[in-house]
This record gives C-alpha cells, structure tokens and sequence, in this order.
DNA sequence: ATAATAGTGTCTCTCAGACACTATTAA
DNA sequence: TTAATAGTGTCTGAGAGACACTATTAT
C-alpha cells in the first residue's frame, strides 16, 4: 500500500480510504425495498460481482462534502435529486475492505420510484435491483453491507415509529390513505384509521393540495409536506409497549 | 491539484485527512459541561491556540476502527475507559480544514468525573477545561467545531426527554433522587417525583444495588444500571407539547 | 340501488402529571 | 421533638385506540 507524503506539517502518515455507501429505501408493489448493485466482475476489485450498496470512493476534486458526494451517487443510480437523505453513520476499520483501512460515511435515503420508471431499475437490471428488506439476507452482500443495511433497517423501523418519515416515501401529493398504507407497509401491522388520521393532521406537518381521485370510490384530499428538509416527530410512539 | 492514475487498482488519487473527534460531556457543579482542550501555540498547525474538540487523526497502526480510536482519545484526555460512547454523525468537506480536504468522526461520551478527581481537570489546567454548555458559545472553537458541538447538544437535549441517558452522567450506583437532579440539570427544568421515578422503574434498565446513605435525611435505595451497552427508551417524551 | 373508498363521532381505558400524603434518617 | 430527605397513594385530565357511523364517488 502506498503512501501519500508530504512536508510541511505532520502529514506524512498513511491516510485511511474514504468512501460514502447510500441505503436508499423505496416502497414498490407494497413491501419495502432496498436498492442494490453488482460490484464488478473484474477480478482485481473486492468482491467481484457480489451485491454491494450503491457507493464510492469521495473524489476531492467533485464532491465538495460527504453529503454532495451521497446526493452524486444517489442522482447517479435513480435519478432522483431531492429525496430524504440523511446519515445514518460511519464504520472504519482496517479489515473491512482487503484494499486497506478504510473508513465508509453511510447515508440513508427514502424515495419514490414512479410506477412506469422502467430504465432506472423499477424491477431491476443486470447489475441493479430492488429487493425486498426481508429477503436482502439471501443475498451474501460486499464489505460489512450486511451490517450497514441492518443498521439502516432498524433506523427506519424505529422512526416510523414517531416521525413522519413514510412521508417521503410517496409521490409529492399523496392522500391519507395512501399515507397509511405506506405506514403500514413498513411497520409490518395495520393502525388504526382514526387515530392515524388524528395523529397525521395534529402533527401539522401536511398541507392541503387539493383533491385527489383514484380508481374508485370518494375522492380523496391530497396532501403535501410543508418542508421537506425534516421530518415532523409525535410526541409518543405508535402503539405503547405492553 | 494533483491526480495521479495507474494501472493495477485504482486507488491513486487523493485520500481526505480522516480524524475523530469525541464531544465529552458530564454534569459537574450542578450544570452540564463539554471537555474542551486547547490546540497548540505552534504557527504551523491549524487554529494555534484556539479551543477545539479532544480529537486527532486516525492511526491506522494503532487504531483497530474508529470507535477504538475514539475510545483511545477519550481515555487519555479523561482516564475513563467504560464511558457510554456513541457516535454523533460526520464531517467531511472540502474546506473545513485548512490542510485539505478531511473528513472527521464525531463521537458523543457520557462520562462521571469523580468530585476528588483534580488532576484530569475537574477545574481544567492550562490546555484542557470543562466548560458549561450554554456559554461555550464565547470560546472561539476551532475547525467547524461549533457546528458539531451544536449537534451533539442537539442530540443530548432531544435524546433526554424519551431515553436513560442521564444515568451514564452518574457514578456507577446512585439513587433516585440523583437521576432526577441530573434529568433537571440536563433538561433545565424540574420533573414531577411521582411520575419521574414510575417512569424510570417501569423501564426496567435499574437493578438495585444497597442503600445509600447521604449526609441527610432518610437513606435511599441506590441502583445501578443493569446494561451499560445500551440506553432505555420511553414509549413518550417526558413533558407532552401544547 | 350497490360497492368501494374517504372521513367523522363517540366512548373507553390507560397513563402521565399534580400534589398531598406517609416513612425514615440525623441531630 | 424538628428538619431534611425518600418514597407512596390518589385523583384527574388528555389523548390514543376501538369501532361504528356517515359521506361521496363510479357503475
């Protein structure tokens, strides 16, 4: 391994690998999901064509923070510019990556992939796909991915719990009911219609946007978060623990 | 700036400086303080002279991961080797640091320092102090500490009002009484009695452990946390919004 | 009309907070 | 005894959940 000397200041010890992984989360055909890709199948890399987190090493020259170069990877492999991103941590050591010390900041994003968005991998391509969060274990993940998405996975099913995370997981307007349903979805047990509802609306984090028909039924108000840069938190749990 | 590009693996372009950073906190004389320590006068280093974080950059000789290295920071500014220690989030950018592009690792320790225990400045010296949150803001922190320092109180306060933390602020057993006086100080206002010690009995992270005389009054069951790896949640926030 | 979905009203039960009360110690 | 601190009992009010009810749409 080579090092990067300099002279001046105190400089000339060898420098960790940076790189920065996103767990980016989206809701698709009612599950939750968890976009992965292949790593390459070239036999000089680590792990070769093994699923891996979609990430990187930090180019000092293009990214001019760790949160640039998350919100680069993640325009990269979905497209999507404005999601929920925030970091759900940092693991370094020096035997995580066989190409020496490495130290990776993790991000965490929840989007919404619209149904007709084929090319960028609704269901999937050679070397990207979405899996469902309960079955990532059957695939044997790159690196200490296993650990950094179970990390992910219990910070989402924690806060579901008390923000308003599920939010950003739908389209820009969305209607109670579809709220609800992605609430749902990732808690893994229904609610209660009223008391969500309540719950929602009291929170004051929505704003009215209109109404909303779907294929059936009464049409429904559609809503729309007030500031998308941070999620709105209840003052108690969903349900309290018995 | 240079790129140098080669032909095996592609790890020859610019690593980021990588540090770590420890934001210690402890309540001492009734009120909640931060561990600062004061960055040498040498006109070569970044921010001679100016306070800073307990931190320094990873050693990838003697640091096994990034916890190991800030557990190792932590222990030769205080002496204390089983703190509760999480980590905070990340920092990393071009300019925050004059040297280069860096990236550092902020972690978050409670810690109890004895009332006896003078020498790892209970009062401070001349390159280390203890310093009360609320007027941290009229020391110039160095780097982008004000910002992480911020965070980490952020972090606290929030962290106060559904979690156990405080009872890492304490010696290793304490009674009740003292748990409470600590929430108070690190809440920065009073909580009822009654409901307070329902509360934290309910939770089940105490184990008793002896009566505890103080200088007055009746003597009070002492406790001990029954698994220091870990914090307790509370299925609410102590004080419900209006 | 019916089926399907959206939205509301009401009751109940739990539990946190308020606060007054009792208990135990030293002097 | 008093002063000081530790610990308990009881009432009440807020609010989440349960669940039945009403409202609005397409066919």
């Amino acid at each position: 391994m080579k090092e990067i000397r300099s002279r001046a200041n105190n400089l000339d010890f060898e420098r960790p690998l940076v790189t920065v992984d996103v767990v980016i989360f989206s809701v698709l055909d009612d599950a939750l999901k968890v976009l992965l890709v292949r790593r390459p199948d070239d036999a000089q890399e680590p792990f070769p064509g093994r699923w891996a987190l979609p990430g990187g090493f930090v180019n000092v020259e293009k990214d001019r923070s760790l949160e640039d170069c998350a919100a680069r990877k993640l325009k990269e492999k979905t497209g999507v510019s404005a999601p929920y991103l925030e970091q759900l941590g940092s693991w370094g050591d020096a035997v995580r990556d066989p190409r020496g010390w490495s130290a990776t900041h993790a991000y965490f994003a929840l989007i919404h992939v619209p149904t007709d968005h084929e090319k960028a991998g609704r269901r999937g391509s050679a070397d990207s796909q979405w899996v469902q969060v309960d079955e990532v274990n059957r695939k044997r993940l790159a690196f200490d991915h296993p650990q950094i998405l179970a990390a992910a996975i219990a910070r989402l099913r924690a806060k579901v719990e008390y923000t308003s995370l599920p939010a950003f997981l739908l389209a820009e307007t969305f209607t109670l009911p579809q709220l609800q349903h992605t609430y749902e979805v990732v808690l893994g047990r229904a609610v209660d219609k009223s008391a969500f509802r309540k719950r929602m609306l009291d929170a004051g984090f929505l704003e009215e946007a209109g109404m909303a028909q779907g294929p059936f039924g009464r049409v429904a108000m559609g809503y729309r978060i007030r500031n998308r840069d941070q999620a709105a938190t209840f003052p108690r749990t969903f349900k309290a623990v018995e």
